[in-house]
RNA sequence: GGCGACGUAGCCAAGUGGUAAGGCAGAGGUCUGCAAAACCUUCAUCGCGGGUUCGAUUCCCGCCGUCGCCUCCA
């Protein structure tokens, strides 16, 4: 896999044989999460699968901010679950709570894996205040007069664990003002003093305030995983400076390495821009739904490129992965009928099994990993039953990565309702009778009106349920 | 301005020093009352210009273009 902290391919080593620590750095809930957030979670998803189907246990952790962190630490601007909450005319908590279950919905709809822990800011804070205090005891921190700072001067390679260019870089384009009681320009909040007003402050041994942004993740991390974990994951925007932050002050506080290895997603793209609001391409998984699409078509789009390149998301894009998706359910559904429900492994290594964890095995290679998936779909169409039994049992073999309910396609028995079932039998009377022109009539109509499409094969009339697709 | 990534067929997207996976769309065909579905066939010399090499899309340099980051952001 990709490290970031090496920039380069390196072979996965667990610390503990058989088992993997993996971190997820969470979202802050105070709205709804748009696609682009929920695509990282896909990839995340994908890398737990991965790592489980290879046979590791993983234990993922993932966290919900639910405290505002407006600023690194020049005061401006206004803390964001404070604005979700007036704008909502809630509290900061309740606000939290709803967005946190949205959340968790759309990633339901995703077949994202809940992972094991989920931990929220607000729970931990006094392992947050104990992590600071360790800083300070040791010296790598300092109470200023508005709150609690991370010495970056005594963390060697303070910002350059993860990236190319350098503190002394950045400071050039440096475009936030300097907060005159930091002693150095880089330092950051471990702890902020409290301000009128604040809705979420606690007490510390510094007095009121609430935690900076970054230690949330360390306290959490270190708490379930222990002081040197496996596998920390985050959007590309995470690398500077969030990442580098939790490496400082986690580093600093136990003396140990933090994370063996960095996975980051790039950020996915609306008609090849980033997504922003104020671009407009802010879209959440139910517009996505209103427009007709398939959540797990959505996945597989997300599937079909690399994480590394970043997913360009268009409704080109997504009209390509509905169909592909369709046509993935067709097939299985047939060779599931076919085989009337059996399936087999294939005796030995089949070459397409091989395939298929050979692409996973190279960096999560998820669109070679779903060519493999085509051949075995290939052999699924075949009229030979073995060979389809085979094929059945590789596809739901690889569906426990790719995570697209494969097998419930397989299964899934609709029924038509009164109404469409009126429709289709008065069409079936007008064909026997050939009348051609109103059964003609009337399959429009079931499309149209119910989104149904009507076969006409030799072994009787057959439909299915296509959805309607535009808005 | 600094740092980084990317530029492969109409679109999305893998990949490799020896003439380029897969998907979607399209075209032709088989089947069909017609459709739909399915199946078969078909569809690229890899941004531009140099260089290294027996040979580069793949390595190096330059240029052009796109995107991201430079302390809110998955």
């Amino acid at each position: 896999m990709f490290d970031s902290a090496s920039r380069a391919v390196r072979p996965f080593v667990p610390l503990r044989a058989g088992e993997i620590g993996m971190y997820n750095c969470g979202p802050t809930v105070y709205d709804r999460q748009h696609i682009g957030n929920l695509y990282s979670y896909v990839v995340a998803d994908v890398v737990r699968r991965t790592f489980e189907y290879f046979g590791y246990r993983v234990k993922q952790v993932m966290n919900i901010t639910d405290v505002g962190h407006i600023v690194g630490d020049a005061d401006e601007g206004e803390d964001k679950m404070a604005v979700g909450a007036r704008r909502a005319g809630k509290g900061p908590l309740q606000i939290a709570d709803e967005y946190t279950r949205l959340f968790m919905e759309d990633r339901r709809k995703l077949n994202v894996q809940e992972p094991g822990v989920v931990s929220k800011a607000t729970d931990h804070v006094p392992e947050m205040i104990d992590l600071i205090q360790r800083l300070i005891d040791r010296g790598n921190a300092y109470v200023a007069a508005d709150g609690v700072y991370f010495d970056t001067t005594t963390f060697p390679g303070y910002g350059t664990r993860l990236n190319a260019e350098s503190p002394e870089q950045r400071v050039a384009g440096a475009r936030v003002e300097v907060n005159p009681n930091k002693r150095h320009p880089s330092d950051f909040a471990l702890w902020r003093a409290a301000k009128p007003g604040d809705l979420q402050q606690w007490d510390s041994p510094w007095g009121r305030g609430n935690p900076g942004w970054h230690i949330e993740c360390s306290a959490m991390s270190m708490k379930y995983l222990g002081d040197t974990f496996d596998l920390h994951t985050g959007g590309e925007d995470h690398l500077f400076p969030h990442h580098e932050c939790e490496i400082a002050q986690s580093e600093a506080a136990t003396g140990k390495p933090f994370v063996r290895y960095w996975l980051h997603v790039r950020f996915l793209r609306v008609d090849s821009e980033r997504m922003a609001k104020s671009k407009g391409g802010f879209y959440t998984l139910d517009d996505v739904i209103s427009w007709g699409y398939d959540p797990l078509a959505f996945r597989l789009l997300a599937l079909g490129a690399g994480y590394r390149n970043g997913l360009d998301f268009t409704t080109k894009g997504m009209d390509a992965a509905q169909s592909r998706l369709e046509r993935w359910r067709r097939t299985i559904r047939t060779a599931y009928a076919a085989t009337r429900g059996r399936v087999a492994e294939p005796e030995g290594d089949h070459a397409i099994t091989r395939e298929f964890r050979d692409a996973l095995a190279d960096d999560f290679n998820t669109p070679k990993a779903l060519a493999a998936a085509e051949k075995a779909l290939n052999l699924a169409a075949t009229v030979d039953t073995d060979e389809q039994e085979r094929a059945l049992w590789m596809l739901f073999d690889m569906d426990r990565v790719l995570g697209l309910s494969l097998k419930e396609s397989a299964t899934a028995k609709e029924e038509l309702s009164a109404d469409e079932h009126a429709v289709f039998d008065r069409r079936e009377a007008a064909r026997k009778a050939g009348d051609y022109t109103k059964s003609d009539e009337l399959r429009k109509e079931l499309l149209e009106r119910f989104g149904i499409q009507v076969k006409d094969t030799k072994a009787g009339t057959r439909w299915e349920r296509v959805g309607r697709k535009g808005a």
